[in-house]
DNA sequence: ATATCTGCAAAGACTTTGCATGAGA
DNA sequence: TCTCATGCAAAGTCTTTGCAGATAT
């Protein structure tokens, strides 16, 4: 039923890994959410429908899932990692991240202007050559305050 | 003698905080780096030429130092909050950072093209009309293999 | 003098590890 | 079957808190 999940059954075999009941639920989860959850979170969610699950096992998973490159790791400065599918139904493709300093609240933001990934690709270019670095990825994220803490 | 130091001294008192030891040796550490210490890292510093300080004192000081808007607090992904200096002789003015992904080395990168300053003003604008959002900082870390790390 | 600051010890929050049991393929 | 995965409990990090004694102004 579930796409992403489905999808990754091959990639796990090919490692060698089984695909079992709490990390599909887990991936199921992170298919279905547009937050920006953390193991903590990811464990009470799961665990309403499958009450067996145990934080250690989400904390596996998501490493696991991490290091195959299926979920981003964010650290938004609240003292816990959150998790992102890199590829979900429910989120725009590549964005960055709006985050309210107040309420801690995180917008998703990917209406990008075409300079905008031009720029970024120009600027990678820059770094690689200039410092001999090989990048692999960005963060980009705007702290401030947001509508509802403006009041 | 120490510049940040004693420029300092006013904002600290305007705000009834005192000037301590412990904290005149964290500021001239911080002014002294050019490194993104950790706070145990500053208080085995620290330690070196003041040994009574202690590690509490670390971390409320650099709490102090982050609200009074003095450093800049950074999570490079190692599970331990950094720190740098926001004015300091030893940094660039306004930088981004290249974290090598392997060694965790950290790179300062301040050498912006016009249109990344100009284009990073326009991306700001464009979200607080779009989002309603406030913005009053962003953070881009660009992470990736460092030369040493490639061979 | 007196309100602030400090260090120590203890507690708290998040995450990882060890190990015996359980379950995919 | 047989290896991999799980859950529990315990341990490990990093950070914060409580409190009595010390210190800056």
């Amino acid at each position: 039923m579930n796409k992403n999940r489905d999808g990754l059954h091959n990639r796990f075999r090919s490692h060698g890994l089984r695909i079992t009941e709490p990390r599909k639920a887990i991936i199921d989860l992170l298919s279905d959410t547009k937050e920006h959850l953390s193991a903590e979170e990811i464990y009470m969610e799961v665990h309403k429908g499958y009450p067996g699950i145990g934080l250690t096992t989400v904390y596996r998973t998501l490493e696991l899932l991490e290091e195959m490159g299926v979920i981003y790791r964010f650290h938004f400065g609240d003292g816990r990692s959150r998790y992102e599918l890199i590829q979900s139904q429910h989120k725009p493709g590549h964005h960055h991240h709006l985050i309210c300093t107040n309420c801690k609240r995180i917008i998703d933001y990917d209406d990008f202007i075409d300079e905008e990934v031009e720029l970024l690709n120009k600027v990678e270019k820059n770094l690689t050559e200039k410092h001999d670095f090989k990048i692999t990825g960005h963060v980009i994220q705007f702290y401030g305050t947001c509508s509802e803490c403006q009041k």
